[in-house]
DNA sequence: CATGAATGAGCATTCATTCAT
DNA sequence: GATGAATGAATGCTCATTCAT
């Protein structure tokens, strides 16, 4: 593994434990094994390295969530994957969805970040503008929808992740049925 | 208004501008119009005044939670008026809401108050597990449904934040209606 | 000597033995008996110290300069009465005097303080355009004269102030007739 | 031109861009072209660099000081020479006398390098005091009037390097004979 | 109680220098 | 010789906290 990658796995795992302020730059180099100096080798600033540590993330990410999306699915059948694979993505990468967590709730995120971060969001918003056209939704403000269903996501995962015991498969598709039976018909 | 509620006064907004990290102590004091130290007479530590902070919105959202709470509720008025009720309190202190959400995915969250903030869990928990008995909901795993619900209350609750020109009201039935469509019956 | 004193005498003594860029803050500090803390309580930047350093030397030696001034003063009285004075300035003033070489060919001097310098040198250019006016200079080149007469001051200071054994007076006295012979008349 | 010396032009340009301190190593290496490492196969240490910049510069402007000296000029024509040759190098070498100003400045000046700088004083030290022999200066005490010369003559040097567009001859001229109405007779 | 000057541990960042390739 | 990644000591500055008045 290359040093940045050291780097960046020890300021993970170091970020999700003490969190941002109470992680030195010097903790993270003494964990990945290098120097304090090398760490600035790769990236200017520690801001710089939670970002790069979010667009790692993020693309991660997205690549997970779109996995087996086509144009051909129906809108349930689209929103269910996202909401599939939305999970089965944090299964995998738990650190990343914690790290995310605090990203997300930190002064550290930029415009640049958040446009980025919006593109997830524009596109769960088609998918429901799609339904809303084809009259398979009971409401109509596609963006209470897309809020809506984020925060159920985002609590779901957390719940899953805190249960790794109970049967994953399950718990997705009983928290999809939450979600239809409220939004879709 | 006393030196104390003032500091805490200023804490809220500065937190909420600046974040923990971001906002000094002395700054704090400034904005309330007292000295570095007096704020030290009140508060033994910055973390102490956090604390304090949060231990303040939890009463005030408790309060205003159980408003008009009866047991001769049914199952599905209790869950209504939970919902109501808390979107309300975030509307009336946006503040508290907004700090709550740094608070809540920041280090200094300890054990205490992660004890005081599961009370409301639980009071959720029992509504939920009442309505499972009286076969009122159509899935059976209490807590997915608590953080179902929790989740999409919270990210409802900041739409509704951003968008206070649209009718309150209205947004308020929708999103209940939404989330009892898909856990009720 | 308060705090501010001490911070500002012991810089004055570093950075002359050791340069600016060899004189860290903390050891100032320890110099001056306070804690590294309290320097930065006193002056915003290490920059901001060695400017105020600069601006009271600036006041202090702008007062000995000017003494004993009048508009009465012919220009060959005048210009040597400057000429003594910045000479006796110097000579009660060394540590000043080595600092402001140093400032003066450092990155630290700003225009701010620039335009405060240039005072000193405006009043000089006045006094040699009122003499070219009399008739008296042989020269007609104001800026030359000035700046000619600026160097030969300063370092017939330093020569004065590396052999305070020879009389004082005497140098003085032998070095502006050096000037004055030289361009006046 | 070699590795050598295209570091030692890159690291004249940027020292007298941003002095010694905010000149990094790596800078100079960059605009040299060559790697970081490389530097320091010519020079062993940063000062190495400094100093043997210095000398280079010593060296040059001795060359072009001492041209068309002898000894049969009389100690007026050799002043004269030495004024104006010492001038003419620094508007051929404006880089390099911007250089020297810092690096005498500067605590990188050693004794090694002090004693090189005094040889040229000592040329000077001599003239004048074959001058007194002869009868020929106002004042006796040789080392005042080198000092006052020095000082006279960097000055003008500043001010004729800050003013191309004035005839450079004419103040050159004016200027020695600023010099020599003042010490000379 | 109120004050605010003083403290000093702590941290991000820089940069001259080394050395394995 | 040339390279440039790696090093780690050094430093300016911050800020929670203390305490004498």
């Amino acid at each position: 593994m290359s040093k940045k990658e050291m780097i960046m796995e020890a300021a993970l795992k170091l970020f999700n434990e003490f969190g941002f302020h109470g992680t030195p730059t010097s903790k993270i180099a003494k964990e990945a094994g290098v120097s304090n100096g090398t760490l600035f080798n790769y990236f200017s600033t520690k801001e710089d390295l939670i970002n790069s540590l979010y667009l790692k993330e993020l693309s991660g990410c997205k690549e997970c969530i779109f996995k087996g999306f086509s144009e051909d699915l129906s809108v349930k059948e689209a929103v269910e994957s996202l909401w599939t694979n939305a999970i089965r993505w944090s299964i995998k990468c738990p650190d990343m969805f914690k790290f995310r967590e605090q990203f997300a709730h930190s002064p550290y995120i930029n415009n640049i970040n958040k446009e980025k971060t919006e593109e997830l969001f524009r596109f769960a918003h088609g998918l429901i503008e799609k339904g809303i056209g084809e009259g398979i939704f009971k409401h109509k403000n596609t963006k209470l929808i897309c809020h809506y269903m984020e925060g159920a996501l985002i609590h779901t995962t957390k719940y899953i992740l805190e249960n790794k015991d109970e049967n994953v498969d399950d718990l997705i598709k009983e928290s999809f049925n939450m979600l239809w039976g409220g939004v879709g018909s």
